[in-house]
DNA sequence: GAGCACTGC
């Protein structure tokens, strides 16, 4: 394997100065590139050009912002439940709980919160006559590692007394009484039952996050709270946003009665206690001019004047944190007087499982682990035995644009609950330190909070979603934070365009209804009902999975681009993206015999692929449902992708989904859109990166840095726009 | 020549 080979050589380099390590760190070395000496001559100390700040207080409800359960490789300390923070209030909880409808839960990292008191309510009667208490999750490793721990507690299988549910994964049965779950997927359920009738307790966990999903399921509530007095709504939030949830769910005329205490009798705040070590915080005195320089150099500071413990650096994205990583070995090796060691260790999204794991191995002796990661070590991955954090101040943000239907990606300075809760990851096991890489004037400029996605997110399937479940006017939704009006106004021409509306923005039957029970992006659920009148069902439905991995199909090795761009180049489909990811599908299925080292020796993720034919069995389950004959019959070596017929059936077919987003090619190899007024470029990953064409679609169009990339892309003729799309473009000329 | 993080009976 070649990666293997390339990292066997860099090892080689390493020998003389590893001499020490074993074989497997030696090869773990390698691949990182580091395992540095430091100096001790660095004399500065840390404190002296930092400004000092009073710490995080205990009462500081920002600090305790936390998930008990989100690193799904590595578990929290095990503390008998009898000891946790919860345990004491178990009592007035459950009073609580009992009284008031609405039930606010604060609490910090490891109070338990998430896996006891489903537990104190199931022992309380609240699962009594076959009804159900369930937790949701933003993620799901969450749930499913949550649900696993609870299962042990109580000493039962998984999916029997407590199960957890995530897409393509069911592990609950009619003995099951407390269920975990993703929020997406109760959303879902309510499709089905409506007012989620055979739940007594739902806690919605981790609810300051404030994902879509996580919107729009308290929304969703509060409107069946309205009909079912009897459901019990907890929700877990970690920040000062509590009172805006209990508002949200009490917003009565009795809430104005001052005389009343906050909430009414409709709700109440509940703090749970707990421990968290004191994090003292420090800020620059002058701004940094590079703070990713200004970052190394804390890295440094803090190696040699601060006492043992890893280091946590928060930064923007992949191509600074390996830079980062880079600098720290090579800057290390400078130093002399060998004593203790730096081990910088990057962690983002985009590595594979296998890299991320290194992060959560302990250091090696005599070792001090830097782990230089992006917002995922915020709330989705938890490190242990961190004692300082750098913040640099910044977090890549992804926006809409309702105007253009452009996303962007910039890079954009953290709100306050964000530095908080990163502050709070020094202090997990002891008393840590926090470096901030900006000045506390700066601070004091932040933002209270992150901007909900609901603000900045294309609203279309959450749009179809809401009129799915009866909710005809999404205008007057009750929503936690209203989206601006533009968001809204977009999604709704676009589900019309698309037919999923009507003239009075109903939803189309079965179209738009069809369309929203598809778990799938709205265009592409339309392309998928379309497809049986261009005789391309069975192909879209692979192209529609392979389209929802957005991006994850093909593993990219450093140094070994070349490679990888040949081994892609087999798979190439002149027509453009689309056509390329159904010959890689048809080729994992038949060649690959669904094989991972097929996978590894044609630079595919394995994963991904196996996630992408999951995908298109449920969606074949779906259009079966819907009474469409899926018929497999045509055997794909009869299928000749990059002949004119089929190909050109899939073409014309994507469309009618894709319409919207056409451009046409500029002599010089960007694109221009329809209007002509912006700029696109072909993202590096697309094969129409470095081909000709005339008129494309595409799937996506990101903004980042100065330019707009596209991906996805597939060619098509103009006429096609016409033909299927004549009022969208009768408008725009 | 390159993109933060999540997710759907």
């Amino acid at each position: 394997m070649a990666s293997q080979n390339d990292n066997h050589d860099v090892a080689q380099q390493l020998r003389p100065r590893c001499a020490l390590l074993s074989r497997h760190k030696l090869r773990r070395t390698a691949r990182q590139q580091v395992v540095v000496v430091r100096d001790h001559c660095v004399q500065r100390g840390v404190g002296e050009r930092w400004m000092k700040d009073g710490g995080i207080k205990e009462t500081d409800p920002l600090a305790m912002a936390d998930t008990d359960y989100a690193g799904s490789m590595l578990a929290s300390a095990y503390k008998p439940p009898s000891l946790l923070p919860i345990a004491k209030y178990r009592d007035k909880l459950l009073y609580t709980i009992e009284t008031f409808p609405v039930t606010v839960l604060i609490g910090q990292t490891g109070s338990g919160k998430t896996t006891q008191l489903p537990q104190y309510l199931e022992q309380a009667g609240w699962c009594d006559g076959g009804k159900v208490v369930a937790v949701t999750q933003p993620r799901r490793v969450a749930a499913t590692s949550v649900a696993t721990r609870v299962a042990e507690e109580v000493r039962c299988d998984i999916g029997q007394e407590v199960g957890y549910s995530i897409r393509f994964e069911d592990l609950t049965s009619e003995k099951t009484r407390i269920k975990f779950l993703t929020d997406g997927l109760l959303l879902r359920e309510a499709l089905v039952d409506p007012l989620l009738s055979r739940y007594s307790v739902i806690m919605v966990d981790e609810a300051h996050e404030r994902s879509l999903s996580t919107d729009i399921l308290l929304g969703v509530l509060k409107k069946i709270r309205k009909k079912r007095p009897e459901l019990r709504i907890v929700v877990s939030s970690a920040t000062l946003q509590a009172e805006d949830f209990l508002n949200f769910f009490t917003d009565t005329a009795e809430a104005h009665d001052t005389s009343s205490p906050p909430g009414g009798s409709q709700g109440r705040i509940f703090h749970l206690g707990g421990r968290m070590y004191p994090v003292d915080i420090q800020y620059l005195e002058q701004p940094a001019e590079d703070y990713v320089e200004r970052t190394l150099k804390t890295v440094f500071d803090i190696h040699s004047t601060e006492a043992e413990g890893d280091i946590l650096v928060f930064l923007t994205g992949r191509e600074e944190i390996d830079h980062v990583v880079e600098e720290i070995a090579t800057r290390s090796q400078e130093l002399h007087h060998q004593s203790q060691k730096l081990q910088p260790l990057p962690l983002y999204a985009g590595l594979s499982s296998d890299q991320q794991m290194y992060v959560f191995e302990p250091a090696t002796p005599n070792t001090r682990k830097v782990v230089v990661a992006t917002n995922i070590a915020e709330a989705s991955v938890t490190i242990d035995g961190i004692v300082y954090v750098i913040d640099c101040g910044y977090v890549k943000l992804r926006a809409y644009s309702p105007s253009t239907g452009i996303e962007t990606l910039t890079a954009t300075p953290v709100s306050k609950a964000s530095a908080t809760q990163r502050a709070g990851r020094a202090g997990r096991t002891k008393p840590g330190k926090c470096f901030r890489i900006y000045t506390s004037s700066d601070y004091a400029t932040l933002h209270e909070a992150t901007p909900p996605e609901v603000q900045r997110s294309n609203l279309a399937p959450i749009i179809l979603q809401l009129k799915a479940l009866g909710i005809d006017n999404v205008a007057r939704f009750d929503f936690l934070t209203s989206p601006p009006a533009e968001l809204m106004v977009r999604a709704l021409e676009l589900l019309y365009s698309l037919g999923a509306l009507d003239d009075y923005a109903r939803l189309t039957k079965p179209l738009g209804s069809r369309m929203a029970e598809l778990s799938i992006e709205p265009f592409m659920a339309k392309v998928l009902l379309v497809a049986p009148e261009f005789g391309c069902l069975s192909e879209m439905l692979s192209i529609a999975a392979m389209a929802s991995l957005q991006g994850a199909v093909w593993f990219s090795h450093d140094g070994e681009k070349k490679a990888s761009e040949s081994a892609r180049r087999k798979f190439a489909a002149e027509e453009g993206d689309h056509l390329t990811l159904l010959n890689v599908y048809q080729a994992f299925i038949t060649k690959g015999k669904k094989d991972a080292g097929w996978c590894r020796n044609n630079y595919l993720n394995f994963k991904s692929m196996t996630r992408a034919v999951s995908i298109r069995n449920q969606l074949r389950r779906y259009l079966e449902r819907f009474g469409i004959d899926v018929s497999e019959s045509l055997a794909p070596s009869a299928l000749r992708v990059g002949g004119p017929d089929i190909g050109e059936k899939i073409r014309r077919c994507l469309t009618t989904g894709l319409f919207s987003q056409a451009a046409r090619m500029q002599p010089d190899g960007t694109f221009k859109t329809v209007n002509g007024g912006t700029t696109l470029h072909a993202h590096p990953s697309s094969l129409m990166f470095n081909r000709k064409a005339d008129w494309v679609i595409f799937q996506e169009a990101m903004e980042t840095g100065t330019k707009i990339f596209i991906r996805d892309v597939t060619k098509i003729e103009k006429a096609w726009l016409l033909e299927y799309a004549p009022s969208f473009y009768k408008v725009k000329q």
